[in-house]
DNA sequence: ATTTTTTGCGCAAACGTTGCCGGGAACGTT
DNA sequence: AACGTTCCCGGCAACGTTTGCGCAAAAAAT
């Protein structure tokens, strides 16, 4: 049962490989029986190309490699799901990579990912990554390349991400809208693009309601298992306390909901809360938590798209755009109006 | 930038690909010299050997393939960062693929890892799976292969699993000991292993305290949408009416709850919750959800062990074993003890 | 000094496939 | 009848690497 190749089709029916070959791609210089007797006889031992011995000979290997911090995220699982729905039915698989968070395993998997003859590359940085040379030189190598969500603008590629600074002015302003004034913002790692971007929406919509800038409401996490708990911790120790919690991810929305109970705090009585995240269990929390949501299948359909369209239509080297999608606010109980704090 | 090939360094070090080859794999052939100056030009210049020749040549490709029916599913995705903390410090990569739940996409997948030349597989049956002659061939082919979470007892295969039927028989139980008498169970799919297993935990601890097995009290999902809602509405209509839900996945867990938030029903008063779950935010729910709860990461941790076993020490084959690892019961307020029920 | 052994390396085949070139047969053109 | 085309097809090389074999030179044994 060993796997079928070209060379048991020309033996078996006393042809060349070439002619087979040819055949089988429906080459016009193959008569029409011998391309019938070739391809049914192919159908019925059920031969399949060896992508491998395709990719070694420098054609395409339709494989699309993406490569993600954390696949345990629902930002990240969702837009890959976009991803293959789209490469699904363009015909082309999808390799999946996880680099979590560290620099390093970005340049080991992305070098995989490479010599695994991938036809075009869909990268969300890791947190670790400042220096992007590497991709620099993906794309020097004429690789197709495009960015999603975590980005860098450095770079002259193709990038789908957010609106992540619409998204936190937008949190922003509600919060303050419902009376709120010591906004602390919990957020990661501050050499991204999304955190960058997400702290400007906080800052603008503080500037725009004359709330000043006070940079110890805002706390950076590392992705560290417990670590939210600690920076309540931080946060709430500061008089005045803060009146809100504004976080940037689904695990500190998690990790800050539990550090409030942990601590009898009342939501939104005391404090009030929001996340930027997509978990979709937030209706169902205690209390139900408001959140800012990206529309993290769609980007990723739209960056497989934006790839693929790279990919066949090499020559035309359309500009490399960046393309931003709206976010959505979702008000829920957590940052409810509370009538004694206005 | 294109990539070096040990051509280049035969070239320019005037030596012939040969013993370049052999130099670089430390062969005892090649003089210290020799093997000296390939070594410290490769280095120089970056070489990185091409998987893909290597993969054509028939040798190992140090990949492992991953066949999962969906990534955003906490248990899978658990698993999977399982199997990538072995797999990456025994030195081999992880390459992904979703199926979707589609017996197709299943056969595609397995037939794209295959011919990508992965050193082994690792498969989580998809639901529609009901046929397992694809994975008796790879078998017959003397590929490695590991079955984890949903398996088919008729292979065999090593297998690494939950102890499902523990899982559901001490959800079941603490149920009944809390006073329920009609609980219901919302499931998957009735072919899968799991779904087997849960379900004859249930009906164990049924059995065990005497309550009558009704089938109307045993709804099967197929992974829609929104379904749970609808199975949620049937089994309210009864007369009587159930006293407690027992789901058998994330998704069913947080649309049952959904459903009765959306009702008006109190829980646990009017009706007990438990999911068999990994939800994250169990905890945090409203109110918080007892579970029944998976060691995700360790049966990926392993499955990959098992495989890459399997892999390195061909020669001995050691039997197929099955490995059952145990499921924890965290009791939540979802089904607390209300007094006036008992 | 001659034969044997060892050492160190190159040649060529192979993995599965495709592209380039070349060639025989049948046909049509003068 | 001689030549040019067209139509089909096979041979060879190549992609990057490993490997069995062979061969020359150096070292060791006689």
């Amino acid at each position: 049962m060993d796997p079928v190749t070209i060379k048991d089709i020309a033996r078996a029916l006393n042809l060349s490989t070439s002619t087979v070959s040819r055949a089988l791609r429906d080459s016009y210089e193959i008569s029409p029986e011998t391309k019938r007797l070739v391809m049914d006889y192919a159908e019925r031992i059920n031969y399949r190309p060896n992508p491998i011995a395709l990719s070694l000979k420098g054609s395409s290997s339709r494989a699309l490699g993406v490569v993600v911090p954390q696949i345990a995220n629902n930002f990240f699982s969702q837009a890959i799901n976009g991803i293959e729905a789209i490469a699904y039915n363009r015909g082309y698989h999808v390799i999946i990579f996880q680099t979590h968070e560290s620099y390093e395993r970005e340049l080991a998997n992305i070098q995989q990912a490479v010599s695994r003859r991938v036809d075009g590359l869909l990268i969300s940085l890791s947190s670790e990554t400042s220096d992007v040379s590497h991709l620099k030189a993906l794309q020097a190598q004429g690789l197709p390349l495009v960015l999603f969500d975590r980005v860098a603008d450095e770079l002259n590629v193709a990038q789908v991400v957010a609106d992540n600074f619409g998204g936190a002015y937008a949190a922003t302003s509600h919060l303050l809208q419902t009376g709120r004034r010591r906004i602390a913002h919990l957020t990661i790692p501050p050499y991204m693009s999304i955190t960058q971007e997400r702290l400007a929406g906080y800052r603008a919509a503080l500037e725009q309601y004359g709330v000043p800038y006070d940079e110890n409401l805002v706390r950076y996490g590392t992705f560290g298992p417990d670590e939210a708990d600690q920076l309540v911790e931080d946060l709430l120790s500061q008089t005045p306390r803060p009146d809100a919690f504004f976080t940037a991810s689904d695990r500190l929305a998690l990790g800050c909901l539990t550090a409030l109970h942990r601590r009898g705090i009342a939501i939104p009585d005391d404090i009030s809360l929001i996340g930027f995240t997509n978990l979709p269990a937030a209706e169902l929390l205690n209390p139900p938590m408001s959140t800012v949501t990206q529309p993290a299948q769609e980007i990723g359909e739209l960056a497989a798209e934006r790839l693929i369209e790279q990919i066949e239509r090499k020559h035309k080297a359309s500009p490399p755009s960046t393309t931003k999608l709206p976010t959505g606010l979702n008000v829920r109980d957590s940052s409810r109006l509370v009538k004694t704090v206005v």
